[in-house]
RNA sequence: CGAGGUGUGGCUCAGUUUGGUAGAGCGCUGCGUUCGGGACGCAGAGGCCGUGGGUUCGAAUCCCGUCACCUCGACCA
């Protein structure tokens, strides 16, 4: 490919709506062209990039008997009904009506369509376990697209089901995938990929898997304990908070604590560690505006989705009014309101003289003591995980906070879409059964974006070279030079002989402007072919991450390249 | 959905306070000079100033509406 055909513009100048790199290196760079919210084109670069990733994708799912097969991106929503999801799924799904004015919607994921597809073939329990997976368009009606291509509305995805017949046989199906997913993101040339514990979230089912690439600019929030390898979402992370009871417990006493409110100005004003306070949390329900206290201790916060799991309903952050019996700066658990739920976190567990409010306007209590104070209560884990926590797996204080994007996840899903849609196949008794469900998923083009992401530069991305959108970048710089033209258009000739991908520069513009364009193309090795380097009878091969640069005669050019390439590929596939 | 911000050639932005002939740089076209990290000169092309209404002799600029985008929050198989 001669780089002066190449269709989209490379320019200079950061757009000013990208907040992050990796955004606003693709449309620098041009990868992709923003349509409308959430929703781009993509030019050449990106589409070889992901056509890439797709077929590493396939080779791994082949190898563990995945069968490639395609759903409609358009559904009857009567398909959706079916699940009970074309209710409860809320308007990221797109719906429709086609022109005889039948409920339609966008496809957002597959799993109805995949039970649809297998329901009849799948009968009789010799059919199982098997699984279908495909590579598709997904339209999700997002409220907050961002970020260029890492969050978006249109995106192609690889989408797997697997069907099992006992949990077992799910769970080792499961583990297969896991390790089908390691590999990929290996070869893909991000190992640096893992895989976290995740909270299951609607999808339903129990054990599920997040695959994160770190990166500050991520959308997701990961424990990990840099000791024993443990690695959970924010989200379900378990927190395990140790506390030591004061030998001697103080009497509940009432302070006088004037215009204080906040954990920090009743700390302060107490002059006591916030970890020996109890904070309240309030959020209401959103049925029925009905009020959920959280006590936590000073220094935590707390977990909304445990919260959420543990209640079963979506809430908010409560606005509170004078009617609610609470006291806004002055809630405590002694004497607290009979209108609300109230909940207690596992970190104050074991603990005494506390600080808390005392439901009354400028007044605190000092010296709670909760298993005295308020016999029989329960505690429930509600809080986040902190920096420096405890690890629920190694029990050593070697919890690190990180961001991560979710470029994969893999789902243990039970038989949530098997029952509603009433699937169901006879085993070797002649009984019925509802098969178990697993599903996997990887974001094509947001791993691409993800890895530009993780993997750049002031002057552009460094892609790996098997997603590279090409192997080797030759610039020849003075063109016009008979020689110049002459080596490069034969190195050309040879490499894509020789079956290398190479994208040629041969246009007439100054050594800067080129290095420039190459640098945005982030293609892994380049040659370089100039007057200056013919005068010593070598071409200059450099590789795009800085890692290498040599002077390699002109003759031995070709199968240096070749064998750099070769290099750079195995070391991803060992 | 809540709060804030921004809409002016393909891109980055000035001009809006105080109404009076639409600007700069990059990019694009042509010619010439340059040539190893986004060179330079000259000559060009390209814009109903997001959009609808209003005020005014006159609106990019003032008023009202509306749309889009960006940021924070909520939401997110």
């Amino acid at each position: 490919m001669k780089l002066e055909k190449l269709v989209g513009d490379r320019f200079k100048e950061r757009p000013s709506d990208c907040q992050i790199d990796s955004h606003a290196i693709m449309v620098r760079g041009g990868y992709i062209k923003y349509v409308a919210n959430g929703i781009f084109s993509s030019y050449m670069p990106t589409k070889r990039i992901c056509r890439k990733i797709e077929q590493i994708i396939r080779e791994e799912m082949d190898a563990i008997d995945g069968q490639e097969v395609q759903f409609p991106v358009v559904m009857p929503a009567s398909l959706w009904e079916e699940s009970g999801r074309y209710e409860s799924v809320g308007s990221e799904l797109l719906r429709f009506s086609d022109r005889n004015r039948s409920p339609m919607v966008l496809g957002m994921t597959h799993e109805e369509a995949a039970v649809h597809l297998v329901r009849e073939y799948g009968q009789s329990y010799t059919k199982y376990p098997f699984m279908i997976y495909q590579i598709q368009t997904k339209f999700r009606d997002e409220a907050r697209p961002r970020g260029g291509l890492i969050r978006v509305r249109e995106f192609t995805m690889k989408d797997a089901y697997s069907f099992h017949t006992s949990q077992e046989d799910l769970e080792e199906y499961y583990a297969k995938c896991h390790k089908a997913y390691e590999n990929i993101f290996r070869r893909a040339g991000v190992p640096e990929v893992i895989s976290v514990k995740s909270d299951s979230g609607m999808m339903g089912g129990s054990v599920s898997h997040e695959f994160m690439l770190l990166t500050p600019v991520g959308e997701d929030t990961i424990a990990i304990c840099k000791e024993c390898g443990f690695s959970a979402n924010m989200e379900a992370a378990e927190s395990i908070i140790e506390n030591t009871r004061d030998e001697v417990s103080n009497p509940l006493t009432e302070v006088y604590t004037p215009n204080i409110h906040t954990i920090e100005e009743v700390c302060d004003f107490l002059k006591s560690p916030k970890e020996k306070s109890c904070k309240a949390v309030v959020y209401q329900r959103n049925e029925d505006d009905s009020y959920v206290v959280v006590f936590v201790r000073g220094d935590v916060d707390v977990n909304e989705t445990k919260l959420r799991n543990y209640l079963g309903c979506e809430f908010h952050p409560a606005v509170i009014t004078e009617e609610s019996g609470l006291n806004p700066g002055y809630i405590g658990p002694v004497g607290i309101t009979e209108n609300c739920t109230v909940l207690f976190d596992l970190s104050l567990k074991n603990t005494n003289n506390l600080s808390c409010g005392a439901n009354k306007e400028e007044y605190h209590y000092t010296g709670l003591d909760l298993d005295r104070d308020l016999p029989g209560i329960e505690y429930h884990d509600f809080a986040k995980i902190m920096e420096g926590g405890i690890c629920p797996k190694c029990g050593k204080h070697t919890v690190t906070i990180s961001r991560g994007i979710e470029v994969g996840n893999i789902f243990q899903l039970g038989t949530k879409y098997t029952k509603t849609m009433n699937m169901t196949y006879l085993d070797s008794n002649g009984e019925a059964h509802y098969p178990i469900m697993g599903c996997y998923g990887i974001g094509v083009g947001r791993l691409a974006a993800s890895v530009c992401e993780a993997h750049h530069d002031d002057y552009g991305p460094i892609w790996p070279m098997p997603i590279a959108p090409w192997h080797v970048h030759i610039c020849a710089v003075r063109s016009d030079d008979a020689d110049v033209k002459a080596t490069a258009d034969k190195l050309y000739e040879e490499l894509q002989s020789a079956g290398a991908e190479v994208i040629y520069d041969d246009r007439q513009v100054s050594a800067g402007f080129m290095f420039s364009d190459a640098d945005l193309l982030g293609v892994p090795v380049r040659v370089v072919i100039s007057p200056r380097n013919l005068k010593e009878n070598v071409c200059e091969i450099t590789a795009r991450d800085k890692s290498f640069s040599y002077k390699i005669p002109v003759e031995e050019t070709k199968d240096k390249v070749l064998s750099i390439i070769k290099e750079m590929l195995d070391k991803a596939n060992s």
